[in-house]
DNA sequence: GCAATTTTCGTGTGCGCACACGGATAATGC
DNA sequence: GCATTATCCGTGTGCGCACACGAAAATTGC
């Protein structure tokens, strides 16, 4: 105590008033000079501080990609249950309904951070809306909505994915060039990354006229219904994007009718899209790890929680192009 | 105290002896029923354990590749402080004398653990043998020594980066198909990695046999002679391979030269590949992740001697592939 | 048998901080 | 002026564990 205080000190640096400006001014000179750092150890003994954090995401069972998310949200409880944090789930299924219904518990639930994945826009608006007054620290994971509350983000930059796509496609392709998007509709869809993936696809072919020759045509195809795909869709066709993750549906119909040589480039490790990329009929696929993303999820909110780290608001995962010779599991 | 003892306890948590046989089993007997995790909150507070680690890398400067691991390091150095990781530094210049030198200072050095990049392989053979009789934790980073000491490894399994190197230029090349393998040569290189990238390039054609007309030629320059390079090298050839970092020499000359058209894949994103690559003379970069290779080195080493965890022996980074469109700085 | 060892065990202290409680001082009301 | 309140501040306690010290019990030697 360079001055005149013991505990008063702590005031200062838990900011909780009750002190002078006078002292508060002089303590923060002497921090400034001889610096000082917390010792967590003693610090979160002391504390006992705890971490709770609601993780709102949709249920995974079922679907894949929701699946490894989880399971890095998992892998991190499981890290980071020693220092103190709780993870509490608010797992919705895919629809809005459930989606509404979880809602409001989260909104009720008192907690200290908040793993977000706004999957349905409006809805999703419409919550952070409410969860606005809180003062819980967020962090949303896969999609992106901003201006509406602080928040941290991890992503991946979907227009850049699709303008990667068409970078790969460029590749994939010899000298037939003719390019097929199938669109594979599903019921939900995050439609802003759907969108802004085809969106940089075409962009990429638009900022490089030298790359002559190359003739789009789109098709659409719902989800459950694969049986919808024809023969003649395919058609002198040498190559095919699918902007989410149902490459598979595309694949399995091709394999089918054993047409071989169409280059296929899709998103995401699902497995029966890694079956078709190990098979050969899968050229391509862009990674948006999801399970990184639930793991880094879960350690930003440590960091930042019971670290007092400061933390980059805005981190997108870089485009991790797989192919069958660099695929690892896990 | 469900039995009988109250600090007994610990002296069997950290088996230092001096307690019955009786005792032991009981109070094993009650942890494994009730479970019992240490807070290591309170057991770092108390112990005010250090963790002493000994970072034995050759030095950055000129050598972009070794300063990118040397910054993962670095940055880990910061992230970990807070939690007693103290870094203490043995780099050596590029050469085996100056790695003898710190050699002998590294086994005088009292320390928890040890972070590794065997690059002269005899010498550090010779190394390890010596520091087998200390009981430090070892991590070697970058490429692996087997069989001498008990360690971790974090690294990129150079034969599958050539396997994929093979399939990346069978994607760039259209019909003309004869591929160089630019070997630019340098006085110290880590002749294993270079060697299997070599191996498991040709390895991927003779797998593949449906991809004809494949034509192989070699040559090779010293690193810091480009002007060896003589147009007559390059006649008909269709596509580039260079098994180190050293793919701008070769891009710098084919800029110089204006000759346009020929795919060439390099390994790490050394400002001047990037360049290149972003030049559209470089098509593909495989990334050896020195930066997380580092960091990864030291949050290993923390898990394992800070907070007791177990960790996987062996790390394999993903290998990750590089085009313009997907490259992102830091 | 008793002393000299050896082995086994209980108690006590402190790590550095967070936070509560109550006391001291200053400001205000009448 | 004094009482009341508001503002400020010092002291004390305990978080859960690691580790030291010395006491108790068990073993040994003669």
């Amino acid at each position: 105590m360079a001055n005149v205080s013991p505990g008063t000190v702590d005031r200062i640096i838990h900011n909780r008033g009750q002190v002078s400006q006078e002292n508060i001014d002089k303590v923060n000179a002497i921090i400034e000079k001889y610096g000082f750092k917390r010792n967590i150890f003693a610090s979160n003994l002391a504390s006992n501080r705890k971490c709770r954090i609601a993780v709102f995401l949709p249920k995974s069972e079922k679907l894949e990609y929701w699946e490894s998310q989880l399971n890095g949200v998992k892998k991190a409880a499981d890290d980071f249950a020693k220092f103190g944090v709780e993870l509490h789930y608010f797992l919705y299924d895919f629809d809005s309904v459930s989606f509404q219904e979880k809602f409001s518990e989260v909104l009720d639930f008192e907690c200290d951070g908040l793993l977000f994945s706004p999957i349905f826009h409006e809805e999703s608006v419409a919550f952070l809306e409410k969860y606005k007054k809180k003062d819980t620290t967020v962090v949303m994971i896969d999609s992106d909505i901003k201006d509406i509350i602080p928040h941290y983000y991890i992503g991946q930059d979907a227009f850049k994915s699709g303008y990667l796509a068409g970078r790969l496609i460029s590749f994939a392709v010899k000298n037939e060039r003719n390019v097929l998007i199938v669109k594979v509709a599903r019921e939900i869809d995050s439609t802003s990354i759907y969108l802004q993936r085809i969106k940089g696809f075409y962009t990429f072919f638009d900022e490089h006229p030298e790359l002559t020759n190359f003739n789009f045509s789109e098709i659409t195809i719902n989800d459950s219904d694969a049986s919808q795909l024809t023969l003649k869709m395919f058609e002198n066709i040498s190559s095919i994007f699918v902007p989410n993750s149902r490459a598979y549906i595309v694949a399995q119909f091709l394999a089918k009718q054993k047409i071989r040589g169409i280059r296929i480039i899709g998103y995401d490790l699902l497995k029966e899209n890694v079956t078709y990329l190990n098979s050969g009929i899968i050229d391509f696929l862009i990674n948006q790890k999801p399970e990184e993303q639930g793991y880094m999820g879960i350690s930003y909110l440590y960091k930042k929680i019971i670290l007092y780290e400061n933390i980059v608001p805005t981190n997108f995962i870089p485009l991790d192009i797989i192919v069958k010779e660099n695929y690892s599991v896990g």
